[in-house]
This record gives C-alpha cells, structure tokens and sequence, in this order.
DNA sequence: GCACTCTTCAACCAAGAGGTTGCACAACCG
DNA sequence: CGGTTGTGCAACCTCTTGGTTGAAGAGTGC
C-alpha cells in the first residue's frame, strides 16, 4: 500500500487515533495504551503494528517492554495532502461564486430576474 | 462509523483520492470520472457513494446524469485534526528537547561527559 | 412504443480488518 | 532454578472492502 494510503487507513480508526493522542503525552507501553479500553492487548499489539508500519509511531525495546513513541513527522504526508487539496477545493469554489456573481449582473443587464 | 473516521476511510484510497482531485476541476458525470481508471463505471458508482457517505461529495441529478461535486467544507475536519494533534506533537518533541537539553547541561556540571 | 444511454442495484468472490483465544518467547524476580 | 509479567505470533472467526458480472431503473430521442 502507497505511504499515504497507510497513513489516511490508520487514522481511519477511533481506538489508534486515541492511542496517538496518548502517546503526545509521551512514550507508553502496550499495557498502558490498551488500558483505557475494552480490548485485549493483543488487539492494542495488532494496532501498534498498523500506527509503525504507517510510519506514524517508533518501537523500543527496553527489557521486556516495548515502548512506542512517536514519529516526529508522522503526521506530515497527510497534512500536506489534506491541505493542499483544501486549498484547490476553495479556490474551485471561489471561482463558482465570481462566475455565478457574473451571470447573475449579465442577466440583469438583459431581462431583469424570473 | 464516525464521521472523522469515515473521512479518513475515504481519504485512505488512491482511487477515491484522484476522483477528489479531478473534482476540483469541476463538477463531472460517473462515466468521466471513471474514464482514467481500469476499473467498471460500476465499481466507481461503489467510490462515489463511500464519498458521499463521508460528507465528501453531493450528487446531483440532471436528466440520466449524476454529476459528483466537491462539498465546500468536505476536509475541514479532517484537517483541523491532523493540524492540531501534528501540532500536539511537535510540542512534545519541543518538550523533549528541552529535557535533553537541560540533561545535558546538568551532567556537564556534575561529571563532565559519559 | 422502442431503442439507446447513464447509472444503480444485487449477488457473488477474494482478500483484508479487527477482534478473539491459546501458546511461545524473553526478561525480571524470588 | 521456577514463576510471573509483558509482548508477539498463529489460527480462527465475522464483517467489510473493492472488485466483478448481470439485470433493472430512469431519461432521452426517434
């Protein structure tokens, strides 16, 4: 799968969006990040392996815990993306108006309204 | 599902990410957008409707067209929550640095460098 | 009415996502 | 050493996704 795709897919889920939220507080274990949900820690362990395969999050290795933390540009591609295309998007709409602006004074010019 | 997680559901596939691009250029049909792509007008029915489900696009309806255009606000979630969770982010490294930082100094008044 | 065009709906299929359970491995601790 | 803890891996299950084919609407135009 293309980065960004991997990227948009693992925001696509409210539990890894929250565990990225966490992990703004700092470094966490798998305990940890599973603990505020009702969910083994296997299934937090499966998520963790989408946020790094996603480049979104870093895996340590400090005795038998394995620590994620963030990757400081994780969030960057999508940004990016999401941004620019914002952007094309209201200029696209900004362009409707001038001519919807346009055709409304021609028609006055002519016929008045109906 | 969530509207956040839907729009980045959405977002997370190529083909669905180009049929938004085109759509910046204006308003077009489901045979026009599926013209790039070797894939069925079917299948591309299937993308448009994720995409309207999203609150990306609105359809129309215009004899036997349904012509596809953007919505005006359609990322606005979505960027103000990567915009603020990036920024999130790079406060903790900022922080991080900091400690480092003061780590360092700190040692350097003790012990000198190990 | 009839043919034609654009689009959607329905059924199907292979593959993937998100969860579970059970087990294995590695590292601490007594 | 043996027991406990934190984590990962494998197998499994169910639901979803992204594609297909084939048929059915809905509108136009002769």
């Amino acid at each position: 799968m293309d980065p960004l795709s991997a990227t948009f897919a693992a925001l696509a889920d409210p539990t890894r969006r929250a565990i990225l939220a966490r992990l703004a507080d700092g470094e966490a274990t798998v305990a940890e990040l599973a603990e505020p949900f009702d969910m083994t820690t296997q299934a937090v362990s499966k998520h963790l392996r989408v946020l790094e395969e996603a480049g979104l999050i870093t895996r340590g290795r400090r005795a038998q815990w394995r620590p994620s933390r963030l990757r400081e540009d994780a969030l960057d591609d999508a940004t990016d993306w999401l941004e620019h295309h914002r952007a094309a998007f209201r200029q696209r709409f900004d362009a409707l108006d001038r001519e919807i602006a346009a055709l409304r004074k021609d028609e006055g010019n002519h016929d008045g309204n109906h």
